[in-house]
DNA sequence: AGATTGACTGCAT
DNA sequence: CATGCAGCCAATC
């Protein structure tokens, strides 16, 4: 079980770690931002907190879906296209999208 | 060690 | 309200 010959991970919480516990910290049926994810985490910015999301391994206990830009939307991937899971599980748990396929923030955005 | 990119944000135009 | 630019931290080349 070594992770291998490369540079171990860091064996106390980082700021991946953060980041996920924050998004962890986040109710089903609501959502938050990545900057405020990145304000609860500390010290790190939205960009990191996309970059953690994308690190994420398929299975992972943390809600990454209930993730999303300021402007309430699913942001895209690298692909250049948002990944219709996340809406899907999004509506899966209650939340509602407007025409424009953007999420009311002031109703499901967490904290409240 | 420097340059580039990335699931972002906020402000200015 | 749409578009553009700069700031931000970390990972990758």
């Amino acid at each position: 079980m070594n992770e291998g010959s490369s540079r171990d991970a860091p064996p106390e919480p980082g700021v991946y770690a953060r980041i996920y516990a924050a998004v962890l910290e986040v109710p089903a049926g609501r959502v938050t931002t990545y900057g405020r994810v990145a304000r609860l985490a500390g010290g790190c910015t939205p960009l990191l907190v996309g970059f953690a999301m994308a690190a994420l391994p398929a299975g992972s206990a943390v809600p990454w879906h209930r993730v999303v830009n300021s402007k309430g939307a699913i942001s895209a991937r690298r692909e250049g296209r948002p990944d219709p899971r996340q809406r899907r599980k999004l509506q899966a748990e209650g939340v509602r999208f407007d025409a424009g396929g953007r999420i009311d923030l002031a109703v499901f955005g967490w904290p409240d």
